[in-house]
DNA sequence: CTTTTGCTCCTTTTT
DNA sequence: GGAGCAAAAG
């Protein structure tokens, strides 16, 4: 360890490192903002920070709080981390935000005034909890669809508002704050929390117990955050409780350093809550000293790159900032207008073969749309072409129904007043217990302010019978399971639950019951990960033992330095089961991992955030899609859709496709799309049109007939059959008005549009336009005055 | 009580 | 086009 920084500025830890990386790794103590573009080398400026920090013995371990937004984030930072330093990372405070006050909440479950098995319900256990709450207050599920309800509790938390916070100002509002309340009394009640729960009870714990917060302001003497640009207000509240609120409530920065590292250009997530202008506040209220900017780029060759800075520069609320590269224009960036969506695949496809042909993996090429719907076409293609693939995104692994009825039944080990777990079991498999019997047993538990498996006894009759069984089983279980290694535990489950036996029976169970016994191997790699039975290393923190025990704080024992770590006084500790809850909740996994296999990726855009690959194909890129016609109207969403088509672009290292159809099938119906205007914001020096450049669909685009030309020869392996002549409108007999899909019709107000599609008859006939500058619109054509052009 | 059929609604997503 | 869910048939 060095004993000081002249000393270290020889550190190999710095070697390699651009003048502004070494700056920002080697930034004095204080608060700093830095704004790091893609593929300026982030994630290594962090981690470097951390090991620099540690290596010149500025901070310990334990003094060291470091928040990321995904797993996969924090586990590369540790990976990275203990490559760089021999330090035991696993004691670090290394984590997500949810992640690290699941750990606060563990240790400190009593003053936050949760059971010590308090459970984490995720995005399904949310929506069920709620719909099961609505039916029992009979709200109308018309007017305050389950969705919405979940999507306002979410906001609210999200922004830190308890029900009595919130504003209601219409009759609609206060129904959905009441249901918040009622959903927050039900949660306490069956010993649950819920994402946004985990982060306002931290949060809430801090601001108003001041030994607690003044103990872990203390401690943490360096706070990093990535990805600062999509922090919510929340989050950001949490960090400010760390890093010098006072009891009184004011907010003064004290000699803690928080560097918060973001880029405001790839804030993608304003839809859920992420908050850019957390960035500026944090400047301001930070009195942030220095701000460094990592513009230099390693990724991308500058056609990409000059792409990219031109289409975000049609911005306008940036910070500012401009990526360079050193590397030379490279491969011209290549845009693909196709006739179909499946001609578009065709087309993709081919251009892959090729690719692989001049020897490029096909796991270094990306294809990325705007929604998950679009994956479909590709992957026919791809599997008809048996071009190898994998899809990211859709189920993972924790999320499956097999698995989650599983978990269901251990969490009820754990927590037998789980209401949502009873539900989604009592009669999984089917035991005879119908919707008439729940419904009883529901009302007798409300009627006894217990959970449903208190209440069974309440309720008489066969029904009750069936019902004593079942939860006579669970706690045959329970008491079966005692002392029984985590394996074990989940084996007996799967066996005695008849969970097994039940998929045996179904024809198309057999990858359910793979899955099942892949939990068993999930749940063994836990253990062995997570260093069950290796005792629990505490870290020197020597704040702690000035902390004062009867605020839950023993001295004596070192609180959260270790996951796992025993209860000083009674020996306890999490139990494994508990543990691989949390863990299940908290990482649903992966979704397929096919991993090691050279497959083209296939993801949205948001999933690539973070990613890079040689090859990336950007497809549908038309109005109304990309960008989406949900964000066409208000600047502030088409502003997040150039963001999103920004990252987009800087995910590719080589080349860079973009494509576009004139006709896409959505929603079981085909629509016609324009070219995106996107298109229109790239440096035309940058692209090589492969197709003519044209308007997208435009009813003459019908009448061109010829095959459209490719940048090569050995691309043409397709039939020519198969998409080179253009697609024909649908011709539906002529109604009345006159309309046919694909005319160009004049409105008042939008001007010129082309008619996309048409229903209905008579006075309730209307025709859905695409507007040039409007996007599309359905108008109904007793109203609308549409004449053709 | 369970299975089947018909009807509705469709962004983006991590925790 | 297809998942998810509620009413109707078995």
């Amino acid at each position: 360890m060095f004993t000081d920084l002249a000393a270290a500025a020889d550190s190999p830890l710095l070697h390699n490192l651009n003048p502004e990386q070494r700056a920002a790794v080697t930034l004095p103590a204080g608060n700093a903002l830095i704004l790091a573009g893609a593929g300026s080398g982030k994630t290594r400026v962090l981690t470097t920070r951390i090991a620099w920090l540690l290596q010149t013995g500025q901070v310990s371990p334990g003094g060291i709080l470091a928040v990321t937004f995904t797993n996969k984030a924090a586990k590369e930072m540790m990976t990275r981390l203990g490559a760089m330093l021999p330090v035991n990372v696993r004691g670090m405070w290394i984590g997500t935000f949810h992640g690290l006050c699941n750990r606060f909440l563990r240790a400190h479950w009593k003053l936050a005034n949760l059971p010590s098995t308090f459970q984490i319900l995720d995005t399904q256990d949310q929506l069920s909890a709620i719909k099961r709450l609505m039916k029992q207050f009979n709200v109308d599920d018309e007017r305050f669809p389950a969705k919405q309800t979940q999507w306002f509790i979410a906001g609210a938390k999200e922004d830190g508002l308890r029900p009595r916070d919130v504003e209601a100002r219409s009759d609609d509002d206060r129904k959905k704050v009441e249901l918040y309340q009622l959903y927050e009394e039900q949660c306490q009640r069956e010993g649950v929390v819920d994402f946004g729960e985990l982060m306002l009870r931290s949060y809430e714990l801090l601001r108003d117990n001041d030994p607690v917060r003044e103990h872990y302001q203390r401690r943490f003497r360096h706070i990093l955050i990535d990805e600062f640009q999509d922090t919510n207000r929340l989050q950001y509240a949490w960090i400010k409780m760390l890093s010098g609120t006072t009891a009184e409530g004011r907010f003064t920065p004290n000699d803690n350093s928080v560097i918060a590292v973001g880029d405001d250009d790839q804030s993608i997530y304003a839809f859920r809550g992420a908050r850019v202008g957390n960035m500026a506040d944090f400047v301001r209220e930070f009195d942030v000293s220095h701000q460094i900017k990592l513009e230099q780029n390693y990724r991308s060759y500058s056609n990409i790159l000059d792409s990219a800075n031109a289409l975000i520069s049609h911005n306008t609320k940036r910070l500012g900032k401009n990526l360079r590269t050193d590397q030379g224009p490279g491969e011209p960036v290549r845009v693909y207008e196709a006739t179909s969506d499946f001609a578009e695949a065709q087309w993709m496809v081919e251009e892959m073969r090729q690719l692989v042909r001049d020897g490029i993996d096909r796991k270094e090429m990306a294809v990325l749309y705007r929604s998950n719907a679009q994956s479909r076409v590709i992957e026919t293609a791809l599997f008809n072409a048996a071009v190898p693939y994998r899809v990211y995104g859709g189920l993972r692994f924790f999320e499956r129904a097999e698995i989650k009825h599983a978990l269901a039944y251990l969490r009820l080990l754990e927590n037998k007043d789980d209401d949502t777990s009873f539900l989604r079991i009592v009669n999984f498999p089917p035991r005879g217990i119908g919707a008439r019997s729940i419904e009883q047993l529901q009302d007798a538990a409300r009627a006894a302010g217990r959970s449903m498996h208190d209440a069974v006894s309440a309720v008489g009759g066969k029904a009750g019978s069936n019902l004593t069984a079942f939860v006579a089983k669970i706690d045959v279980l329970r008491e079966q399971t005692q002392g029984l290694s985590l394996r074990e535990i989940i084996e007996l489950v799967l066996d005695h639950s008849g969970l097994i036996e039940h998929y045996k029976a179904d024809r198309e169970g057999a990858d359910r019951i793979e899955n099942l016994e892949e939990l068993v191997n999930a749940a063994e790699s836990f253990v062995t990960q997570e260093g069950f039975g290796r005792d629990a290393v505490a870290l020197p923190v020597d704040e702690l033992r000035q902390a004062p025990a009867s605020q839950g704080l023993d001295p004596n024992r070192p609180v959260l330095d270790e996951p796992l770590a025993p209860d000083a006084e009674t020996g306890e500790t999490l139990s494994p089961l508990a543990a691989f809850l949390t863990h299940a909740a908290l990482e649903s996994g992966d979704n397929q991992a096919q991993a090691g296999q050279d497959a083209v990726q296939l993801m949205t855009v948001h999933a690539a955030k973070g990613l890079e690959f040689d090859c990336v194909f950007i497809t549908g890129m038309e109005e109304g899609l990309f960008p989406h016609e949900n964000s066409m109207s208000d600047n502030a969403s088409l502003e997040e859709e150039r963001r999103l088509m920004y990252v987009a672009i800087t995910r590719a290292r080589q080349r860079l496709y973009m494509s576009h159809s004139q006709t896409r099938m959505l929603h079981g119906q085909t629509r016609y799309n324009l070219k995106s205007r996107f298109f229109d914001e790239l440096p035309e020096g940058a692209l090589k049109w492969l197709t003519p450049k044209n308007q997208g669909f435009t009813p003459s685009a019908f009448g061109y007939g010829g095959g459209y030309a490719t940048t090569r020869g050995g691309a043409g392996g397709f039939s020519k059959d198969s998409f080179a002549s253009p697609p024909v409108p649908p011709q539906k007999a002529a109604p009345s008005h006159g309309l046919r899909s694909g005319m160009q019709v004049f409105h008042n107000k939008f001007g010129e549009g082309t008619v996309t599609a048409l229903e209905g008859s008579g006075d309730d006939a209307r025709a859905q336009v695409n507007f040039p500058r409007h996007g599309v619109k359905w108008l109904a054509l007793s109203v609308a005055k549409l004449t053709p052009v």
